[in-house]
RNA sequence: GUGGUUGUAGCUCAGUCGGUUAGAGCGUCGGAUUGUGGUUCCGAAGGUCGUGGGUUCGAGCCCCAUCAUCCACCCCA
């Protein structure tokens, strides 16, 4: 006999689980209907040459592949197999698992570019798996919740994301929340000022550790990195720039005044913040933070990442704008802003705090018992009529002991039982216990669905 | 990919200096109670001590390997 095991990373859903998660889900859906996003599902599988090279180095190696069917080896050779697995590979692979939801939606678009009504809103709530090794807030498959417009570069769209970031965690009641932004073209503007042009991917890696690790040691590691000595000078006056957004834009402004790209990148920034002020945003969480960097390759504009404040596990959420993120798929010039939430660490985030609503949890409402074979001839009706009303019932199936039937109650969390013997059947009178209060009365049929709807 | 942590009952864990028959709580099942649960009381079942090797008169405990797990780094939702 063997154990049973699941795959690293991993994880089944319990019911309990599952409630929450829905209650998680719904409530994303919700928003995203709401501002007019439609649904969209893709393959959990794709070619490989569709997200090969997308995610950069890094992001290859975390894919997970998968093996050809069939006789996968069929023509292989000596030489193929001392090639290495890198060469080895696309022999014996054609396929993998998505990695994330964005570049699925991208080629969508590209393949149904004639149908689709631009700006093409859509939302797209699936796992992904990535081949990474598993932590606290880290999996190696893990759902995300995407909302993604193609087809329009207005600034609109991403003061809609900050909206709806807005509405989703307030909605899940994780109120404590910090949606930081920034912008892609700010940072190469920086990387151009300081004499490093290009060089901004580096760069924003770097600086994004900063308050993690001190500005000391971000000017190590941009040494290590290849970043000459008048660099890291040039650099100097970012680590001064402080104040509320509108002064810290001033500041770059004014720092960054050869750089055309920069000054783009600030202009956008002043106009989202424009944009949400003019939606009546109140209580904002939106800062802005010039370290921000976010990793995935393709961002070209407005940067998003939202953090729970009171739970230590990276972002719960994360996105931004990519110019040219269909081009790879031959469609140059559409361009495309989305957020992603990432359910699994908003769920991690609302069980450590505590956030779930009791609502979340309901299962069955009524559970009915009969005593015997002839209580049944009570208790179907009963369920049917239950059942119409729009209230989870279920009857227990076996003729059991009363305290079995009941422990099952309590097991579900069942808030109401219906008692149903001979002197019920009899009667009519059915006895509805609370299983709350432990208080219990005989009503008729009618009356007990009044009660319970 | 790099570094570390922990693997003992279904779950959470204890197990002294290496010593003879490996424990507790919770859960499960049965009973007290053949029409009343969640409280209480009584009883029972449940173990390849992750796996393989080694040291030893003797290993849950020490050593090596291996697998799994969690955590940190890199990176990310």
């Amino acid at each position: 006999m063997q154990k049973p095991s699941l795959p690293k990373g991993t994880r089944d859903f319990g019911p309990d689980q599952m409630q929450k998660r829905l209650f998680i889900f719904d409530t994303i859906r919700r928003t995203f209907q709401r501002f007019g996003f439609q649904p969209l599902e893709t393959p959990a599988m794709e070619n490989l040459s569709v997200l090969m090279g997308k995610y950069g180095e890094e992001g290859d190696q975390l894919l997970f592949k998968i093996l050809n069917s069939g006789d996968f080896a069929n023509g292989l050779t000596e030489t193929d197999l001392q090639e290495g697995s890198k060469k080895l590979t696309p022999k014996i692979s054609e396929k993998g698992l998505r990695y994330d939801l964005t570049v699925p939606f991208a080629r969508y678009v590209v393949m149904n570019r004639h149908a689709l009504p631009m700006p093409f809103k859509r939302y797209q709530m699936q796992p992904v798996w990535r081949a990474d090794r598993p932590q606290k807030g880290r999996y190696r498959e893990f759902y995300q919740c995407d909302a993604d417009v193609v087809g329009t570069d207005s600034l609109l769209c991403e003061a809609e994301i900050v909206l709806m970031v807005h509405e989703v965690f307030r909605n899940l009641g994780i109120d404590k929340f910090t949606l930081k932004i920034n912008n892609r073209k700010v940072l190469a503007g920086i990387a151009e000022a300081i004499g490093a042009a290009g060089q901004e991917g580096p760069l924003a890696v770097a600086i994004d550790k900063l308050d993690k690790i001190g500005k000391d040691k971000v000017l190590d590691e941009l040494r290590e990195r290849g970043f000459s000595d008048e660099a890291i000078t040039n650099l100097e006056p970012m680590f001064g720039i402080s104040g509320r957004p509108a002064d810290v834009l001033q500041q770059l402004k004014t720092w960054l005044t050869t750089s055309e790209t920069a000054q783009k990148g600030i202009a956008e920034l002043e106009e989202v913040w424009q944009l949400v002020d003019q939606y009546g945003l109140t209580d904002s969480r939106l800062e802005l933070d010039v370290t921000l960097a976010r990793g995935l390759s393709y961002y070209t504009g407005a940067i998003f990442e939202v953090k729970a404040n009171e739970v230590q596990i990276g972002s719960v959420s994360g996105g931004g704008r990519y110019d040219n993120l269909t081009g790879a798929f031959g469609q140059p010039g559409l361009s495309g802003v989305g957020i992603s939430f990432g359910v699994d660490r908003i769920y991690d985030v609302m069980e450590e705090l505590n956030l779930f609503p009791a609502s979340a949890g309901q299962g069955t409402r009524v559970l009915i018992v009969p005593f015997d074979q002839d209580a049944r001839t009570v208790a179907l009706p009963l369920l049917t009529r239950l059942r119409q009303a729009d209230v989870a019932a279920e009857v227990y199936p076996d003729l059991a002991k009363v305290k079995k039937m009941l422990d099952y109650a309590n097991t579900k969390n069942i808030p109401y039982v219906v008692l149903i013997g001979s002197d019920e059947v009899q009667t009519g009178q059915l006895s509805i216990k609370n299983m709350v209060t432990g208080e219990q009365q005989k009503l008729n049929a009618a009356e007990i669905v009044e009660l319970v709807r």
